[in-house]
DNA sequence: GTTAAAATGTTCCCGCAGGAAACATATACC
DNA sequence: GGTATATGTTTCCTGCGGGAACATTTTAAC
């Protein structure tokens, strides 16, 4: 885990980390939880890792390692291999890897599609559902969607064990995620959706942004992963869904409403936009405009161009480590790679913009529904003894 | 402390913490580190507090507050009164206050003068040396000024002892506070400037962007105390100055570059700005202008709207809880208090937009030394018992 | 004034967590 | 087959916080 070692600690940059650390005292018994929790994140991320290695990487003891991961095998968490053939001296090391019929739900409603799967806790996609709808589904259709697929799914897995269930969902989610705001494009306004989902489906339920789920996605598994500084630009029929990490931390806002990068003012004199302001990028750069100049240089250069304003404005906000950029925005950079790296440059504020990686998402169609998952695991890998699974039959 | 519990924590939204985790096991004495820290931060931040307090707050037993304070107080750190008059049932609580001996220096070089203050570990400022200079200082000339105003301040406090230095540079710094890379209004370019002012003096040194420190000043104790979503702004000569608190933590960025407001597009067909833009807040709103308009009442309204603009786009990307405006721009908002908070409801593109606190910051001429002396307080507020303080006779 | 009640400080002992060392085991190398 | 090396396992130790019992200091009641 050698990417984590880049993020700054607390004395370093987080002042609300100290003052938290007023608010809570410290038990003995967090130290194990902390422990616990720290080994299933490492096989979490780093996939299979021998004892050893997690010795090494956690500066733990091998005693300790030993009665750690037991407790996880014993949990049902993890299993030990045999060590395969290494070739290197001395006694193998036993191989730690999380086990995959621990896995969660994912659910993703979109305007024209419901889709839900399940993820296993090392990352795979091992089974999914998916619905063509032809108007936009309600919460209702939703519900019973999730519903129906998770049945179907858990049959065909053989009785998992279910972490809980995660929504990616198009459009601002309040900051704990109990209330769908508004997602405009499914028609949704305070929907009170995690709530109805977990009475449902008898799961813990998260909900959160779309933009948000995929970021984490991408953070977790894919062109992000171990970059702590990211922006995130989505461009989808529902316009341009953002997302930022922060110094490892997702941006979220006070109300759950940050990263709206899609109606950041990038023409004061350009068209108004349904948000009531004139310029915003997703005004400016969409799919109908995009497919309009499929076969038109001039007029793809201009929205490269307005893409490249874009992503120089946020970098003299965020200075991220990389920026990701996703759906239609990903394929405008596939054709106009150079010319907006070459323009980012140019309008760049600051020193090594170079350094700056501007890079196209990688996990595709896996993205949401992996980012949902990750984002229902999340419980489990902070506490792995003290969350429960449900055992879906 | 309520206002911490407002902080996400690491399940909801901080996918880094989770993975960090992975790479450092805990030991059982880490506990007792963060329980020192714990109350240490407790009483720098929230004033003399009772141990009864401390332990309602901390949810430790009184049997172990007890110990901490005791060693607290044998490190020199806190002392602990008799209790005064309260009128309560029962024995009365001994009261904990940090040590006013215990102070941090604060250095702040700016275009027109060089300042160093004495700030206690309460956060008041003890005592404080400036001197004006006519042309802008170079980094020897701050290095020198804080070695001889360090001695006097040291001498006036009767050898207190100092946790370190903090600077607050008005231009970019490098991540970990190592190199001034760019401070155009010093002309500094690339100074190794907290290693010459640590060998200068001795003393640990952090070195930072003034913005940044002044955020973080007015987060511990002005007038965004314990808000974590928090976006800043700060007028002066040398341009605007930005940074925010992104749940708690201080953004920087890859390189230490992040939170440069005063170079976002506001205006596409602006007037091209020194950084080679267009439009950037800082061309469109300055001081010069203001001062131009002093008495030109549609052209502060003009400036007033532009603010508007630049802070509703800022609220697009982060949903701050907060926004606070220093120097000029506090003075802009002060005059044009409505106008602003109107415009900028009404370009707003989230729900509950009046649910966002436009104010003007409170600290004032104090808010760079507090904000840097709380950056050098920070390693010691981290690890109370490993932190060795530097005696200054 | 005396006594009771309440809140807090102090002391002593316990359980739990990780560390360290000794020992056991499994591989590669000679 | 013996040795060096790396790792798993066992045992014992230290350190930390919790809890109970006791001591102390105040207010309230009579």
């Amino acid at each position: 885990m050698p990417e984590a070692m880049g993020i700054t600690d607390a004395t370093d940059e987080s002042p609300a980390e100290a003052r938290v650390a007023a608010a809570r005292g410290s038990r003995n018994d967090h130290t194990r939880r902390h422990n616990l929790s720290a080994l299933l994140t490492a096989v979490h991320y780093g996939g299979p890792l021998t004892r050893a290695q997690l010795t090494r990487d956690t500066g733990l003891n091998r005693s300790t390692i030993g009665g750690l991961v037991t407790e996880l095998a014993e949990l049902g968490l993890v299993v030990e291999d045999a060590a395969a053939e290494t070739g290197a001296v001395g006694r193998p090391s036993l191989i730690v890897r999380p086990r995959r019929d621990v896995v969660a739900l994912a659910l993703h409603p979109d305007v024209d599609a419901l889709e839900l799967g399940a993820v296993a806790i090392d990352g795979t996609v091992l089974a999914r559902r998916r619905t063509s709808v032809s108007a936009p589904p309600t919460p209702a259709d939703a519900v019973a969607f999730a519903w129906e697929a998770a049945r179907e799914v858990a049959a065909e897995l053989d009785g998992p064990r279910v972490a809980g269930l995660g929504a990616a969902v198009p459009g601002l989610v309040s900051v704990g995620g109990e209330v769908v705001v508004d997602a405009p494009h499914l028609g949704w306004r305070e929907v009170s959706f995690k709530e109805r989902l977990a009475e449902a489906l008898e799961l813990p339920v998260t909900v959160g942004n779309d933009a948000n789920m995929g970021l984490r996605a991408e953070w977790s598994f894919g062109a992000a992963r171990g970059i702590d500084t990211v922006v995130y630009l989505n461009g989808s029929a529902s316009g341009i869904g953002g997302a930022a990490l922060v110094g490892g931390r997702m941006l979220r806002g006070g109300r759950g409403y940050g990263g709206e990068f899609g109606h950041m003012m990038i023409r004061s004199d350009g068209e108004r936009c349904s948000c009531g302001r004139r310029g915003c990028l997703e005004t400016e750069v969409n799919a109908p405009r995009l497919d309009a100049a499929a076969h038109d240089d001039a007029a793809l250069d201009a929205y490269a161009e307005t893409l490249a304003l874009a992503i120089a404005n946020l970098e003299c906000a965020f200075d991220p480590d990389a920026v990701l950029l996703a759906g239609y925005l990903g394929g405008l950079f596939d054709v106009r790679r150079e010319l907006v790296q070459q323009r980012v440059r140019a309008l760049a504020f600051r020193p090594d913009a170079e350094d700056v990686a501007i890079a196209r998402a990688a996990l595709g169609g896996n993205r949401l529904l992996i980012g949902a998952a990750e984002r229902a695991f999340a419980a489990l890998l902070q506490d792995p003894a003290g969350t429960a699974l449900t055992v879906s039959a």
